[in-house]
DNA sequence: GACGTACAAGACAAGTTGTCTATCATATCC
DNA sequence: GGATATGATAGACAACTTGTCTTGTACGTC
């Protein structure tokens, strides 16, 4: 029932992945238009190489449609995100999200408004879980 | 009056960190015999070269006292905490804090007592300023 | 002076990361 | 069918990071 936290991503790795997220599914041609417009032949296997290793971690899938691999992000922005908040909670030592959370609230970085939202989601969930929601 | 992001910390660095966090202010020799017990020669080194990259990264200050460096960390853990959280942010795309909240609270990652206290928090501050604290 | 301790500077191997080349397979076109 | 282009695979590669260690130097005390 635990799940295991998300791998992480490199600088690269991400840009690939966000542009998955945009895109919603891709071809290798694809992405490297969209990232490398100046094209070239390097770049595409820059990009397969990067795709390679997000499938390898499991944050992306690929199908073969007609003769072209087509490649779609498995996780979510916020997927990602929590993944990454998590780990930072694990790795400075506080298990629990309380001093994330403290730490926002208290530095100010929120506005009046987001302060609002956030009490608004408070009050409209006072359920600790939510069903959950198949990873795609 | 933009604050720069403070630098990241490796794994090792994060150790030394940790022990000064805890003994408040230490020599070499303090943070060997903490972090290797089994002591020797080398691991001062070691422990010598992370405080000199944390020194180098402002993280971490020293005096001399008497004969011997005495470290004393320049960051509280609420700091790199929140220097870890706003690097997420910044790198997913969401330069506002809004969507990690949203997402702490939305997938339930949150217990009711952390609920709680960070409803608290939201009523204990209206104002989405606080004065500047310095750092130490 | 000899010796021990603290320190500085840098060497080092292992791993990561981003990019690229070489090769093979598979189409398409004349 | 053979030439040519496109896609895919595998691996090489340099640059960088990271944790550890070695060597050399300064400065005490006995």
């Amino acid at each position: 029932m635990k799940k295991p936290p998300l791998p992480s991503v490199t600088g690269a790795e991400l840009n690939v992945l966000e542009e998955l997220w945009r895109l919603g599914a891709a071809t290798i041609r694809d992405l490297r238009d969209s990232l490398y417009p100046q094209g070239g032949v390097s770049k595409f296997a820059t990009v397969q190489k990067l795709l390679s290793r997000l499938v390898a971690k499991g944050l992306v899938g690929r199908r073969k449609d007609d003769a072209n691999w087509i490649f779609q992000p498995l996780v979510a922005r916020d997927d990602m995100i929590g993944g990454e908040l998590r780990r930072v909670a694990e790795r400075l030592g506080s298990n629990s999200m309380t001093p994330l959370l403290t730490y926002l609230v208290e530095t100010g970085e929120l506005t009046s408004k987001e302060r609002a939202h956030l009490r608004r989601l408070l009050d409209e969930q006072p359920a600790p879980r939510i069903p959950p929601k198949p990873r795609q």
